[in-house]
RNA sequence: GCGCCUGUAGCUCAGUUGGAUAGAGCAUCUGCCUUCUAAGCAGGUUGUCCCGGGUUCGAUUCCCGGCGGGCGCACCA
């Protein structure tokens, strides 16, 4: 067990001893500024708040029940009613070296696993994967990882958008203006164009619009023909998904897209209209407002000249077609009954926040025992904007197509790659090029506070120092430097590492180490990747410290050089570990 | 109009149960490559945490009221 988790739970007793009756759950120990110590717990303050009694006092009592002196210095009470520790130098050696044993790698499985159904990406058919699906793919991705390397089971679902009204326009064009060589060139492309020339017409001409509903109905209702077109969009459609998570190395355990719920939307709705959850109004289907919470906070309504009026949430149109909410219901008691999940998270925009507000809602009405055991969580976040503050876009004003993004930041990592070491044979300056250049927009994305908007830079990204990916491969590439030469060199063996920590910066790495496991779990517990991020740039600030002041290869003596060639190793494994949760590569040489 | 999100250094952004003197990168200035990769390191400068109240030992964080920005508001997803 890692230090910090010790003292946690020593403490939670000796404040169980000094008030049996009290909560400990909150009673945690974070790590703190080094000035105070290494971890420090305010709990203390906040439980004694709660039962007004002197904080003082109360970490005074909790301390002569709290021993931890196997593994810590002297804890000091401090400020209000800080309890701050610091750690043995032993203690840390030990956990080094158990790590350097293989032993752990400074995390550990979670004590109760979850199974989390993780949707994420959703591109639509026929459409091209733009600039906007990097955040939800790399979220999601991030998630799913991390969500695995703590132990949890993840069922990752791709709910691609297979369906629905756009289908008629494209049947439309596909039958009267397709190009047949342009489609085999770039299948996407000509679908794009089809749609975007039948969608004008429709604008202009009501009566183009009642032929692509014909086609629609007809589709809805298993055309054959229409049925095959369908299918054949959804086949052109899936070789570039593949191509595009190939390149980033995402994988789902499933894609059920939007059609495949299709056969329960009916008994959807009849079971929320049976159960009075749902009812008709103007033609359509809708689910109002229950009256269960204040109006103000009550998504299916809203406020029009002072009046509180209905804002349902429709789940048949008056057509007689289904909407998306529609689809997300059937989907949940799919998800419910396939896999039984105590959570499902969507990693979906959040401007669709209003939309998961109901839906969340409809399903604690619907199945009300299932709403008991599992959690759903709208994981939302912001927009990508240009320099200029606006929705980022080509110099033309189009969307900024994914593959062309990822191309263009290979090609601006190779350029660097080949000022920084043409030395190096052409092959591996482009597989160096291609794991910057992922990597930087990967790494550029998953950075920001995931739920405001961020202004997407080339120059930021690919700059290559500061916190961006390129600086994190660069301090990996150097350690692993370290090892190619140690290799080169005769007479030197690493035995069972003795860990030895004396200078500051050998403290700090090592120190830093230790909470790689803390950060893991805040980034599952809160689905913000970009804790990682933060906790790795610390990483690899520490370490080029480290790397500066303290040489390796030509320390003093033998026992500081292997030591330190530990510290080296351990800190390469994280970053590559930390790396790869992130869905970044790493190379060996740059 | 109503609701949701947001406002932190010149710029781009972090800020983990409310916690100690609010941090990083960029930019700018100054040093450091016959020594393991200088895509690096060391140091200097940088703040009305939008404004005003409230809660309390303590507020960038929570509550209320303003102001500014973004987004969403019945048959698209």
């Amino acid at each position: 067990m890692l230090p910090h988790k010790q003292i946690e739970l020593k403490l939670q007793a000796a404040v169980c001893a000094v008030l049996p009756d009290a909560d400990v759950s909150a009673v945690l120990v974070r790590p703190c500024d080094p000035k105070f110590g290494d971890y420090q717990s305010n709990a203390l303050m906040s439980l004694a708040k709660a039962r007004k009694i002197n904080p003082r006092q109360l970490a005074t009592d909790t301390l002569a029940k709290l021993d931890v002196s196997d593994v810590c210095e002297k804890v000091e009470i401090a400020g209000a009613g800080f309890l701050n520790f610091r750690l043995k130098n032993s203690v840390l050696a030990q956990t080094l070296e158990a790590a350097a044993r293989g032993e752990h790698l400074f995390f550990s499985q979670a004590a109760t696993p979850k199974t989390v159904v993780l949707d994420f990406s959703s591109p639509n058919v026929a459409k091209p994967m733009h600039v906007g699906h990097i955040r939800s793919t790399g979220i999601g991705d991030a998630l799913q990882r991390t969500l695995r390397l703590l132990g949890h089971r993840v069922i990752s679902d791709n709910h691609i958008g297979d369906w629905g009204t756009q289908f008629g326009k494209l049947l439309l064009g596909w039958k009267n203006i397709l190009d047949r060589p342009a489609l085999e060139r770039d299948a996407i492309a000509e679908l794009e164009r089809l749609y975007k020339i039948i969608n004008a017409e429709c604008d202009a001409n009501p009566a183009r619009l009642d032929e692509a509903k014909a086609e629609l109905v007809k589709l809805q209702a298993g055309d054959a023909e229409n049925i095959s077109i369908w299918k054949e969009m959804i086949r052109l459609s899936q070789i570039q998904f593949d191509t595009i998570y190939s390149r980033l190395g995402v994988k789902f355990d499933h894609a059920l897209g939007e059609s495949f719920f299709n056969p329960w939307l009916g008994e959807v709705v009849n079971e929320l209209l049976a159960k009075n959850i749902a009812r008709e109004s103007e033609g359509a289907v809708g689910v109002f407002s229950d009256g269960s919470q204040p109006p103000k906070e009550d998504p299916f309504l809203v406020n029009r000249d002072g009046e509180w009026a209905a804002d349902p949430a429709l789940v048949r149109k008056s057509d007689g077609g289904f909407n998306y909410t529609t689809t997300d219901l059937a989907t949940v008691d799919y998800r419910l009954k396939t896999w039984s999940p105590n959570e499902i998270v969507y990693v979906v925009d959040d401007r669709q926040s209003g939309h998961f507000k109901k839906l969340f809602l409809i399903f604690g009405r619907w199945k009300p025992a299932a709403a008991k055991t599992t959690k759903l969580v709208h994981v939302g976040f912001g927009k990508i904007m240009g320099d200029d503050g606006k929705p980022f876009k080509t110099r033309s004003g189009d969307t900024v197509k994914l593959g062309d993004l990822l191309d263009e930041a290979v090609e601006r990592a190779y350029k660097t790659v080949c000022e920084k070491s043409a030395e190096l044979p052409e092959a591996q300056r482009r597989e160096i090029a291609r794991v910057v250049g992922l990597g930087a927009v990967k790494y550029a994305d998953l950075l920001p506070n995931r739920q405001s908007d961020y202004i997407f830079s080339w120059d930021k990204m690919l700059a290559l120092q500061g916190n961006t990916a390129p600086y994190l491969l660069y301090a990996y590439a150097r350690i692993k430097s370290i090892f190619r030469k140690s290799a080169e060199t005769a007479n030197i063996q690493h035995p069972t590492p003795n860990i030895q920590l004396a200078a500051p910066e050998e403290l700090a790495v090592a120190r830093h180490l230790l909470n790689f496991g803390l950060t893991l779990e805040a980034v599952a517990d809160e689905y913000r990747p970009n804790f990682l991020c933060n906790y790795l740039f610390e990483l690899a600030v520490h370490f080029s410290r480290f790397f500066e002041n303290c040489p390796v290869l030509k320390a003093e003596d033998a026992a500081t050089r292997d030591s330190r060639l530990a510290l080296c190793d351990l800190t390469a494994r994280v970053l590559k570990q930390g790396l790869e949760t992130l869905g970044i590569e790493t190379v060996e040489q740059m």
